[in-house]
RNA sequence: CGGGGCGUAGCGCAGCCUGGUAGCGCGUCUGGUUUGGGACCAGAAGGUCGCCGGUUCGAGUCCGGCCGCCCCGACCA
């Protein structure tokens, strides 16, 4: 290691050696966030915010495919509808924030802070639903929610945090069904193809699922410290709200019928996700297709500093077009410090100009993901700066893909099970018989609960704990 | 909520055991030389030592209380 990068390790412990550490390290020092002075709540600083307005980017643009309009509800639940769905209050009562007094004057009732809209969109679904002519509704909501939560990370676990939820009402189980499926497939293309992150997806057992949901779908990630992350869920919440809340519609066959409905989202967690899965030594680390930054320019001044500039000016206007360019010519800054400090904040690419490039007609071209410098000619720049940039996006996802699945193994006994979460930590596959109590032996033994079940799961063994034929495969991990 | 650790300059820390003028590195400011992996020289500014109380001639240091934060567990997206 040189001396420089020594020196760096000062600022950022090691990922390998101080997994915690280096994760809060990073999301400070990259100014992605900082701790607020309300306990429990981060502050998304813009750089941070900027990865989250990318996210939203992509899914707003992706969800105009498919119909779905983004409304807003109010922040506040009262308490009484907050009880109607009674799983629901039950899962989500210890959490909950309440707000007890309107200035000077005591409330005659409490109001919930949102853990969650359904108590609140729910209602008023009731109220616009009348006919299966006004099926499906599909809304989506961009808001923060609060959970008051004991222990917080940055971004992985805050009181209070940004997501993206989506509430649907529909005329059958069926559609309301495939309505989860898609967008459980919509949240895997987010994670997989932009986010670089891959994911397991499936079901959720019982013991997992949402509070007042029929069935949970979820993608469940790993992390480098081989500890699962739910990346995103997909709630199939049957008939359960809809009764609660009354939401009833006149069908094809002049029957009055209860709305299936639907929940799901992803949160400001994926950013931690993100940092923890691509960051290294150096810190951040950023696919190209979310990096904010997707080129960094950094020009080698001197004595021959104008003619310099002005090739480096040249070069982002030409590659404007072709990619997100940021051309770095602070004065006050040496070279070396801009590489480590671009470096540290994820940018995929960076093209060193200096006074031998300008003679030559070159830049040097530097990924994120490593290689080495590169010398290319300026003649066909854009196309070599746009592959470079893919091939960045597909190093990121194929070395999460490669870690994630040698972390992958099947155990057939409670004893291997025990001996791979202990040794190996990662998903663990086995059968399951699908009782409750078969499950929590091995969440005993093991401290790993049961994270997803495949969608097209074909079990055919026998449960580790019982010995009977199994009705489920099931990944379990240790998980955030 | 349990276990551990930490609060001293903008940031990172030393000093505390053994009380006696507030220190170091980075950053900042000024001037100059520099610029292909965190530049160098010279000069300068910057502090109610987390808060309250006690002991003492004298407290960053000792004693009591409080507050805040971080890490590790248990619960959760």
């Amino acid at each position: 290691m040189s001396t420089e990068s020594q020196a760096f390790v000062k600022e950022i412990p090691s990922k390998a050696e101080a997994f915690s550490d280096w994760y809060t390290a990073v999301c400070l020092k990259a100014e992605l966030a900082d701790y607020s002075p309300v306990r429990g709540c981060m502050v998304v600083r813009p750089y941070g915010y900027a990865l989250w307005e990318g996210i939203q980017r992509w899914l707003d643009e992706r969800f105009k495919a498919t119909g779905h309009v983004n409304a807003y509800f109010p922040l506040f639940v009262p308490e009484s509808y907050l009880k109607k769905e009674a799983e629901h209050v039950e899962g989500f009562a210890p959490q909950v924030a309440w707000v007890t007094h309107g200035g000077d004057e005591e409330l005659a009732e409490r109001l919930a802070v949102r853990p969650t809209s359904e108590a609140i969109i729910l209602p008023m679904y009731a109220k616009w639903i009348q006919s299966y002519r006004d099926l499906p509704v599909l809304l989506l909501q961009w808001n923060s929610v609060v959970r008051w939560e004991k222990a917080t990370r940055l971004f992985l676990r805050t009181a209070e945090f940004l997501w993206h939820e989506g509430h649907t009402a529909h005329a059958t189980l069926e559609e309301a069904d495939q309505e989860c499926l898609t967008i459980l497939e919509i949240y895997r293309q987010l994670l997989e193809d932009v986010l670089a992150i891959p994911v397991l997806t499936g079901k959720k057992p019982d013991s997992e699922k949402f509070a007042g949901a029929d069935w949970t779908y979820t993608l469940e990630a790993l992390m480098p410290d081989r500890q699962a992350i739910q990346a995103g869920t997909s709630h199939f919440l049957g008939q359960n709200f809809a009764r609660a809340f009354n939401v009833k519609f006149l069908d094809r066959d002049n029957t009055e019928k209860y709305v299936w409905s639907t929940s799901w989202a992803v949160t400001t967690r994926l950013i931690g996700s993100l940092v923890m899965t691509h960051g290294d030594d150096r810190g951040l680390a950023l696919p190209p297709k979310i990096a904010p930054v997707q080129v960094v320019i950094v020009p080698i001044l001197g004595k021959a500093g104008a003619e310099v500039l002005a090739a480096a000016r040249a070069l982002a206007a030409r590659l404007g077009p072709v990619a997100r360019v940021k051309l770095d010519d602070r004065d006050e800054y040496t070279p070396g410090w801009k590489f480590n400090d671009w470096e540290m904040r994820g940018v995929p690419v960076r093209l060193e100009i200096g006074p031998r490039d300008v003679a030559s007609n070159q830049a040097v071209l530097v990924k994120r993901t490593g290689g080495g410098k590169e010398t290319v000619s300026l003649d066909a720049i854009e196309s070599r700066v746009s592959a470079a940039l893919d091939e960045v996006q597909r190093t990121m996802f194929e070395q999460a893909r490669a870690f994630r699945d040698a972390h992958i193994v099947t155990a057939a006994t409670l004893d291997a099970l025990e001996a791979a979460i202990r040794d190996r930590r990662g998903f663990v596959r086995t059968d399951w018989c699908g009782t409750q109590s078969c499950e929590d032996a091995i969440r005993e033994r093991t401290g790993a609960s049961p994270r997803v079940i495949p969608l097209d799961d074909r079990p055919s063994g026998t449960c580790p704990v019982c010995g009977k034929p199994a009705t489920a495969t099931v990944y379990y991990a240790r998980a955030y």
